[in-house]
DNA sequence: GGGGCCGCCTATAACGTTATAGGAACGGTA
DNA sequence: TACCGTTCCTATAACGTTATAGGCGGCCCC
């Protein structure tokens, strides 16, 4: 039992295992590691070959505890969230630029914010970002006590909280401006109930059809975030009469539903009814879809989001405690002028009973 | 400069900051923190008190670093997949059973899996789960040199690797025998490419076909995982004649692809088509699609990968490297008895365009 | 030749926790 | 009184790393 070291050969290799391969101070084998200057050369090489052939890796968990700061920065994502997974890949990169690491926390069925913030919070994060977090603004004013507090995705008013988001009315005020631009009046607003910015939405349609004089031929509709949601709408909005002829939808979830439904009843889109979706999802990508979407900004709400967490750790003023970045509109092929306005008649009019009934 | 830790009101409390306002050792507190035996009552209740006043949480890296063991696992997951989310619930709650912790690494765009794996080995994970991983299986193995691996959802063929998968070629079966008992024996299967899984299924629908004596009347189409895969496959489809009466797909989110494409096209499903998926992901339980398909089962499948991490962390003697999960099937609203059948020609045909020219 | 600086290296003490060993006080027994 | 066993508690040494403070030559410059 001299060396116990010897007897285990399973264990990891240590600094202190390369320092003494090479015939050298640990310190010394630590300073080549992290790349930082203070040796020579030739002990540079020789370390540098000992750690690979030993398969050395540092231990994460001591050095983090030996160093001041962490440089971590916890991330609580739904794991079925499209819109999640995307911000992740980006705030990985983001992180990156920053020389941040991440912490990945999930929040699934049958483990809740609390739990996903919780294990951050043990892992000493410095900084935490939470991706359209439900929680009670209380629990995350409270978490803001403790270190930063970056809310992303959704709209809290707390000044002890950072907040990054889109400019959910503005993306409405987009949608609706392409819909009138291509001859629409009669619209209609599939709304997202509770969902976060659906509310911010709503109001963007509003204000949208009312500044184009459209107030009276525009609805809203309940629906939600998912694409049943859509579809339940999607059904009351064919019992709509006079039917409109182009749809703005919550999201593109949503909208994936409404599409499907006036699919199978047999209404055309774009032909007799324009739809618009939000969040550019990989869904308004996919070619059979092809979805006209307002677009959030991806890669620069990572950027801001990990900017504003680095910024308040290295007690950087900032200005607004919320961040808004525009979105834009990518028309796809799901909005087109309507062939039913009384102006210009150019194509035939659509004979599915439906129309015929309604018109 | 007596006491630095009162000039710095903003650090994180430790140990010792709790046992110093109660008057008592950090052993002590460590002791009352792990709730194991050896305080008295009194103490427990004050320490308690004072670590909840003070705001405590332990220093999970000072923890691992000390404990001989840090009863982590790492899994390795592509943060955009639903099925890896699903997966990734599962996981949660396995690895809390087997009281061991979880530590999530994404694979996403600009971060393929080494580095994902890489970031795993540095915090020390005892064992890693590797999500439909796509790394050669020599690296895979390499690593398996380093810790226990078990890959989930893809057949790989190394003696130093464990496998959690879904019997695929089961599945087809399980799909093809529901349409054959429905009627149906002109069948096609859209194909998944070289994803993984796809060959086993393929095969398990050439099993199955020629078990029913149908392989004449049965075809294997080009497809690929994804949506836009399923559309391309179903205008192939359109043009097969005699057109099929019942499809297996690949996989849901193809599926979704098969049966828009359908819709647009004015086929009815499963009036004229009946459609079966795979995995029963989220896609296939919308009310919207209702779609019939092959359940994988990711409770067991979870459970199975960390139990095998378990087992191999322990030294339990285990008995195959592979563990094969029966699927299920579901079934929807997407399959029914064929109508054009010359047995039963129950109800009218269809009267769309396209049905009109192919039939 | 003295002083200063630079390049290279090492010893030591942390970081916050837990494992180990052992001490003090107390009651019970011989 | 001596001895034992509990119960409750503490001192100390790790875990693997890095920050700090040097040490030791050698070279340059007055």
């Amino acid at each position: 039992m001299a060396e116990p070291t010897r007897s285990t050969p399973r264990r990891r290799p240590t600094l202190a295992d390369v320092a003494a391969h090479v015939g050298v101070s640990t310190t010394l084998v630590s300073l080549v590691m992290r790349d930082v200057p203070g040796a020579s050369p030739v002990n540079r090489e020789r370390i540098r070959r000992a750690a690979e052939e030993l398969g050395y890796h540092p231990d994460s968990r001591a050095q983090l505890l030996r160093r001041s700061r962490s440089r971590l920065i916890g991330v609580v994502f739904r794991v079925q969230d499209p819109f999640d997974g995307d911000l992740v890949g980006g705030l990985y990169g983001a992180a990156g630029d920053a020389d941040y690491e991440l912490a990945l926390s999930a929040v699934a069925p049958g483990r809740d914010e609390r739990r996903a913030v919780a294990s951050l919070l043990q892992d000493r994060c410095e900084a935490l970002i939470l991706l359209a977090p439900h929680s009670p603004t209380s629990f995350l004013a409270e978490l803001a006590g403790r270190m930063p507090i970056v809310v992303v995705a959704r709209s809290v008013r707390h000044r002890a909280l950072d907040v990054v988001r889109t400019d959910n009315a503005a993306g409405l005020h987009l949608a609706v401006d392409h819909l009138v631009a291509l001859g629409h009046s009669r619209t209609v607003h599939i709304d997202g109930g509770r969902a976060p910015g659906a509310a911010e939405r709503r109001r963007g349609y509003h204000e949208a059809v009312r500044r184009h004089g459209l107030t009276d031929s525009s609805h809203v509709l309940p629906g939600g975030p998912t694409e049943d949601d859509g579809a339940a709408a999607a059904r009351a909005f064919l019992d709509l009469h006079p039917r409109p002829t182009a749809v703005t939808v919550f999201n593109d979830r949503c909208a994936t539903g409404v599409l499907d439904v006036l699919s199978k009843a047999g209404v055309s889109v774009p032909g007799q009814v324009s739809v618009v979706g939000f969040d550019d999802s990989r869904l308004a990508r996919l070619s059979h879809v092809d979805l006209t979407t307002v677009a959030q900004n991806i890669g620069q709400m990572s950027h801001l989001a990990v900017t504003r967490a680095k910024d308040r750790l290295d007690g950087t003023d900032v200005g607004e405690r919320e961040l808004v970045v525009s979105p834009h509109l990518v028309v796809r092929s799901t909005t087109a002028p309507p062939t039913t306005t009384p102006s210009r008649p150019t194509a035939t009019t659509a004979s599915s009973p439906e129309a015929a009934s309604l018109g």
